[in-house]
DNA sequence: CGGGTGACCACAT
DNA sequence: AATGTGGCCACCC
């Protein structure tokens, strides 16, 4: 799958890890830059989903902070639309926190590796 | 070339 | 135990 490298295959990365994200789970900016090899690049990963604007199909709605806070909800559409598409795939949000975030967390070093 | 930003995380007090 | 500040990496001007 991954056959060629990129120069900016960070961003690359961000995107082809959030698209693995299975329906229903959830994962974590320092999850996805943790699998990428840079636990501190957390902030990047976040930055990509801002990018991820630009690239449809990016399920950024699945990414939250690591205590399963929804710190990009105001970076969506509508404050409410990162919450109903959770909400859609079976995930209880309230206060714009993911409720049972450690069982519906899903962490790619460990199940995509 | 240098500085500033950002949807974070970890450590320190 | 809870709150505050800094640091880290990558991208944009």
């Amino acid at each position: 799958m991954n056959d060629n490298l990129k120069k900016s295959d960070f961003f690359d990365k961000v995107y082809n890890v959030t698209l693995k994200i299975p329906y229903g789970r959830v994962t974590t900016y320092g999850a996805i830059a943790n699998y990428l090899g840079s636990k501190k690049s957390a902030r990047v990963v976040g930055w990509a989903m801002n990018a991820s604007h630009v690239r449809e199909g990016i399920p950024a709605h699945r990414v939250v902070n690591r205590v399963g806070l929804l710190t990009g909800k105001k970076h969506f559409f509508g404050i409410n639309l990162m919450k109903q598409l959770l909400e859609s795939e079976g995930i209880k949000v309230e206060s714009n926190q993911v409720l049972n975030f450690k069982i519906v967390f899903w962490d790619p070093c460990k199940e995509l590796q």
